[in-house]
DNA sequence: CGTCTTTTTGAATACTGTCAATTTAAGTGG
DNA sequence: CCACTTAAATTGACAGTATTCAAAAAGACG
């Protein structure tokens, strides 16, 4: 299993102006403000309160495009930043010594990368774009001393890294006790939930990873990954075009699951 | 593979002073004080200011005795404190719905349990104590208003929560990429270190987990965990009987870990 | 249009899981 | 204290699943 082909060149990343799409507008302010933003609801959600959205906004949040393939943040760089996803989509990976990589998580649009850097001041994944994407820069120190002032933002906070910690208790569950039929339905069903849960349709999505990223993920081969996808379509819960995804049988598929996990 | 035995009966946990070895002295107070505690410089270490432990020490955390097989928490029950191993060894673990569980952690003296339970106001796991054991709790609630006065503490509970971000990362890696002979070595040389670091023999110990427990962390059977043991000892990395673990290649232990890790 | 990457599929192998039997240890009660 | 019961660990045989190696097909990209 080789992921030379994933060790992507590392593109020097640039703060860039997100440019309106008309060019009669003045260029979008490099600064972004939570109050205003379409992932409000979605991107620090656990009942931050309007006047800690209102703290927020005075941070004045980096925006950047990530251009597909191009890295965030690398294992072992400085932590300074939590970044959340505003669009596209990335994984986080760690590097094994032998080159290979172990993906840790995918992230859409409203989630959050780089909690793990907080333990020792460095990032303890990478994150990589896969596809064009764009992000909000949360510089963590001014985090911190924001929340110092505010409980409830504190809070929040603390809540997402726990959440954080519940996330990979699920995912070790996954690994430790799962088939290669149920992790991949499990996979496909946690991802259709969050795109849905985004306003886009839960049956009929493309996947943004590869077979060797999302094997590597669930703990499988990227052969045994294409197998099962084969044995999902055989038998009518999907229908599966290279990354593109239609599930036609969302129960079939929720008992394949569950199978095990009843 | 069933675990109806390890679904112990829940002794009602009461707090109990502790006992001083001498009865001429007065009873212990309830409350334990963290700046005279010996786990001072492992429990809440990461760079605790003196002024912080002063703090702590005002919270007067409640100190329990825990019996061998009594659950310290209950996955689903409200979440109030965190707890710190003083002295004796816990399990989380997470039920299946078939009855099954997953072991997601082991917890030794001076580390932390119930970070999980700050996502949603509830333990996302349960802990049960593997041997007659002793811990701190800490109320949440007041450690949370505490860390608002002192931005040093606030910084250490952020830590200790994204070091177990770090700690599942890595396990993740462990279930996700490597056989059965890898996961073994790398469990029994993580513990190896957890234990030199509280002063007992790094080579020498007794294991106060049960196969099962440790397939079930591991994502194995009892029988492979068996079978892995019994492979250890024939190639002299170290003597196995049954819980009583003498490794006696440490190098050897750590290069079989390394095949694959290097 | 050619090259490189990704995906699919087949065949053989290796590893781990399952089932079962045995041994050893631990706990219980007479 | 010993017989009895129950639990934990070991080991063997076999089955099944996933990996490895290999080859071909289908896209993606310059």
């Amino acid at each position: 299993m080789s992921f030379a082909t994933l060790q992507v060149p590392v593109a020097p990343i640039r703060f860039v102006p997100i440019q309106p799409e008309s060019g009669a507008r003045a260029p979008t302010a490099l600064k972004t403000h939570c109050s205003s933003c379409h992932l409000r609801e979605l991107c620090l959600p656990c009942g931050l309160e309007p006047e800690d959205v209102t703290h927020l906004d005075h941070l004045g949040f980096g925006r950047r495009r990530v251009k597909s393939g191009s890295t965030l943040y690398h294992e072992g760089s400085s932590f300074k930043f939590i970044f959340a996803v505003r669009s596209g989509t990335f994984k986080s990976s760690l590097a094994l010594s032998d080159g290979r990589e172990q993906v840790s998580g995918f992230h859409v649009a409203g989630e959050l990368m780089g909690l793990d850097g907080v333990a020792h001041g460095t990032h303890a994944s990478s994150s990589i774009a896969l596809e064009d994407s764009e992000i909000c820069a949360i510089p963590y120190t001014q985090l911190t001393e924001m929340s110092e002032g505010s409980s409830s933002l504190q809070r929040s906070v603390s809540r997402l890294m726990s959440r954080e910690i519940v996330r990979e208790h699920t995912l070790m569950l996954l690994l430790g006790s799962m088939n290669a039929d149920e992790r991949l339905a499990a996979f496909l069903l946690n991802l259709s939930q969050r795109l849905k849960s985004l306003g886009y349709s839960a049956s009929e999505f493309h996947l943004r990873m590869s077979r060797a990223e999302i094997g590597s993920y669930l703990g499988m081969t990227l052969e045994t990954v294409s197998r099962t996808f084969s044995s999902f379509q055989q038998r009518h819960l999907m229908e599966v075009d290279k990354r593109h995804i239609c599930i036609t049988d969302m129960d079939g598929l929720k008992r394949t699951f569950e199978t095990r996990m009843r």
